[in-house]
DNA sequence: CAGCGCAAAATGTCTGACATTTATCGCCAG
DNA sequence: CTGGCGATAAATGTCAGACATTTTGCGCTG
């Protein structure tokens, strides 16, 4: 509902957009209200007019923004941004506390889709998609058992599911695996805590390794539900209901 | 290759950036090739340059071109375009002649989601939802046999798979519904030829129906089954694998 | 012939002004 | 007192020109 938050601003037009559209998914605003003007913007982070203006272009091409002329600008409805924009995929990375609820719908999507796609790029593999694959996998059993290498972890977990998007070999579902990856990364930081049990790890590796051997082998319909076996538990952690993949209101 | 084409202009920015898309899309520039400088679209077009900048913006954003200061602007590989993006979407709205590459893409790809979405429909659709299924399943009935009401009848064609993505309850899903309409669109008139026997719309309609009559008695396998009946013949009319539903290279 | 530097060309940014749209407030008539 | 109506203010949209920055290529020099 502020603008004290940010101060002075170092950067392109780009850096601008993201440092707004952060502020905005981070919660400073709530849908429905109104966000500050042009010049308001442009006085508090000492840059142009010209350079806040195409960095709230940038917000109002994802959808977050609604701008009218006199009027002004405000934030429009969660419903009506546009979650499959690159650009919004960029700005969610790192951010600290996504909405619950955008999460919730994202691990549906991705326990209806992922196995699926598991299935097609089980068929469609090719060498180096199983070289990705394979390389991903041996990072996440490399760094299962030290804590100090959790990040390290993190980021084989996330290439091993985006590898399983670009196996696919179909347009849509790569730029899907691509653009869904800060979600993903989210979610798997979520699901490694530790506070669950000490064989979740373990477990999470085998999963994994399952869809590998799976996709490897060229069996589809293993692979699918091996990959549904991998978000299973987070699923259930997430209270997503695993029989739906999604919950009516 | 050429700017030839392009008359004065009439409109605002959102204007510019449709018309400059849909020239890129509908192939006059190739992938690699330079676009025109912004003073010469400027000029071309009896524009302001901040006009054309923002206008060009929206195409960069989107992923149809690079930028870069000093070299110029180049058209991007098909790979680097945003499908996802809706901005994308209403540029492809009504596009003589897409890319035959993208159309196989587009159908492989609906070939393995609509019937995880299908089966999410099933369990997940409300009143509502089966109220927009029955009226476009209705409408899609009523103008089967006459063929001077074949623009409506593909109007309630693509409504109905809408409805689908629709009642899946999943943000993620829904989005990608409605993004998708043109595809569809595009889709179902190129499918609807008469060309292949008389045969097509007849069965075409009993297999919406069966798809239907699934997602209102809740059962989601069938109607995951019946969705990838709907699709097939388009599939293998188009040479998509309906093994695989994707192609390996 | 290699390397440096300068100039041209393209995009990126700033500034100020004006246009257009919208909401609001005050005025006037009923 | 109240409802409609017009002027005014406030916000975004557009234009025009200048300058900054980056890249490319050419020519000059050692």
């Amino acid at each position: 509902m502020s603008l004290e938050a940010l101060g002075p601003h170092q950067g392109d037009a780009d850096a601008l957009a993201r440092r707004l559209a952060r502020a905005l998914l981070g919660g400073d605003w709530q849908p429905g209200d109104v966000f500050p003007k042009e010049l308001d913007i442009a006085a508090r982070c000492a840059v142009s007019r010209n350079l806040v203006r195409n960095a709230l272009a940038s917000l109002t091409a994802a959808g977050l923004l609604e701008r009218t002329a006199g009027r002004g600008t405000r934030v429009r409805e969660v419903g009506d941004w546009h979650l499959l924009d690159p650009q919004m995929s960029d700005w969610l990375v790192g951010l600290a506390h996504p909405q619950p609820q955008l999460v919730r719908e994202l691990l549906a999507f991705r326990y209806s889709a992922e196995p699926v796609v598991a299935e097609l790029a089980a068929r469609a593999a090719g060498p180096d998609d199983l070289a990705r694959l394979e390389a991903a996998f041996r990072g996440m059993a490399a760094t299962a058992d030290a804590s100090e290498q959790a990040g390290q972890h993190v980021e084989y977990d996330v290439a091993f599911h985006e590898a399983i998007y670009e196996a696919s070999h179909n347009l849509i579902w790569r730029q899907m695996g691509h653009l869904l990856r800060p979600s993903i990364l989210a979610l798997v930081q979520h699901s490694q805590r530790p506070a669950r049990g000490d064989d979740g790890l373990g477990d999470s590796l085998e999963r994994h390794g399952a869809v590998l051997e799976a996709i490897k082998g060229g069996d589809g319909p293993r692979a699918a539900r091996a990959a549904r076996e991998v978000l299973g538990r987070t699923a259930r952690d997430l209270g997503v209901d695993t029989e739906t993949g999604a919950r009516a209101d």
